[in-house]
DNA sequence: AAGTGGTCTAGACCACGGC
DNA sequence: CCGTGGTCTAGACCACTTC
């Protein structure tokens, strides 16, 4: 009957929010036990439902483990499968820096391919974002994204040489990205494409064709990524 | 304080049971509203809590969508986005007949690759399985699945020719198949496989290593697979 | 026997959406 | 306003694992 937050962060956030900061500091290590539903209880001062509501959230999303009989561990360092990043993400993690150069940022119209993969008009504007990335030097793929003119103008003067347009749409446009759909295969990389990501031509190319939703499905984006085969590597986990 | 299953299945499985029973049924279809917790709770004679659970559990699989002061509605039909599929799977899945003529199935040993992919020692012996995949007649994929010749002797006196190898694993056996890994990639056809496949040499072919593991995280197969560009698609859904 | 997670009760109040 | 889902209580018993 004490301290409750009816109107701030829900009792079993705060706790989920504790243990996944001692696991990130280090205190706690894969295979580690976690402190017990009871414990937590106690420690917080909460029921033991909402103690075991933060440990399920957590196993859920794949932090911890939980055992019958034994206990809650810190589960094996999470590998991130069929996860949507960004270029500057995914190098980030990696410990790589991602540099990109910009080929072509303009607003066009009469895209009929990216506005359909937009689910708009075929007549609207849309904003044309065309870049090389790099990794080490060395150029590995070439993206075009594709987004809605009317929804990001502005987007343009926009830092994006520097910075991630995932997060620029995050922050500054208040999206909140929530899954993509991605179209594999593989395709035969043209004299233009070869010169730029410097290889033969008619080497063969991974090409995705991305579209990003919002956490509430609208599309935000879609993507077309040629991606050097010898540099590059799709890894998904797939579940039966 | 009535009827409860301690030694039996739990009464919010039941509930979940119930619930996805109707919505198979066609009784219920997307968007359709679903009984709310209070009226589980009374229905079922159980604790809001208990019918709350099995809400919250079918909303995780998703198989229902709830919204706060509204409702837990029906989810939209759910594309299998990431599955764990055979050939054969997703070829029914489409309503389509998996063909495919078996070009290689024997026991080797001193496949370096296929020991490694399997974890198992590089001098253990393998079963070798080759196919060509057809589809309406057409040739489009050929795949190479390796498994541990020790752990499935008398595989190949199984009728893989119209079995799927799924299916024959898990009823014969008794493996549980839990997820894969998959490295994705783009190549180039060479004439052998070009020949087989019916598409000019130098086509760029997207292929596909997959390690599948049981359910306990035990490699069971490796399957590297090759895939005519122009007749596949891989689809793959990522979540933030 | 002691400690753990798994299930469950019979309520409570809050926040939100639609009428 | 009413009904919905979201959070929470202060316990209970069960099943399981370890000692």
């Amino acid at each position: 009957m004490l301290a409750k937050s009816p109107n701030g962060i829900p009792a079993y956030r705060r706790i989920e929010g504790a243990i996944r900061k001692v696991i990130e500091a280090g205190e706690l290590k894969p295979g580690d036990v976690v402190t017990s539903e009871r414990e937590l209880a106690r420690v917080h001062d909460v029921s033991l439902m909402t103690a075991r509501q933060a440990l399920v959230s957590l196993e859920r999303e794949g932090v911890v483990e939980r055992r019958r009989g034994v206990g809650t561990f810190v589960a094996a360092p999470k590998i991130h499968f069929n996860k949507l990043m960004s270029y500057t993400e995914q190098m980030g993690s990696r410990r790589l820096t991602a540099e990109s150069k910009i080929l072509f940022a303009k607003v066009i119209d009469n895209e009929q391919d990216a506005t359909a993969r937009l689910s708009i008009s075929p007549k609207s504007r849309v904003l044309k974002l065309e870049r090389l990335r790099h990794v080490a030097g060395e150029p590995f793929a070439l993206e075009t994204c594709y987004l809605s003119a009317e929804q990001f103008s502005g987007l343009l003067s926009a830092p994006l040489r520097t910075a991630s347009l995932f997060s620029t749409l995050e922050r500054d446009y208040g999206v909140e990205l929530g899954y993509s759909d991605e179209e594999v295969d593989a395709t035969m990389a043209d004299p233009g494409m070869a010169e730029l990501l410097g290889v033969p031509k008619r080497e063969p190319l991974l090409r995705i064709r991305q579209v990003i939703y919002s956490t509430k499905g609208v599309v935000i984006l879609y993507v077309l990524g040629l991606y050097r085969s010898d540099r590059h590597n799709l890894l998904i986990r797939r579940y039966r």
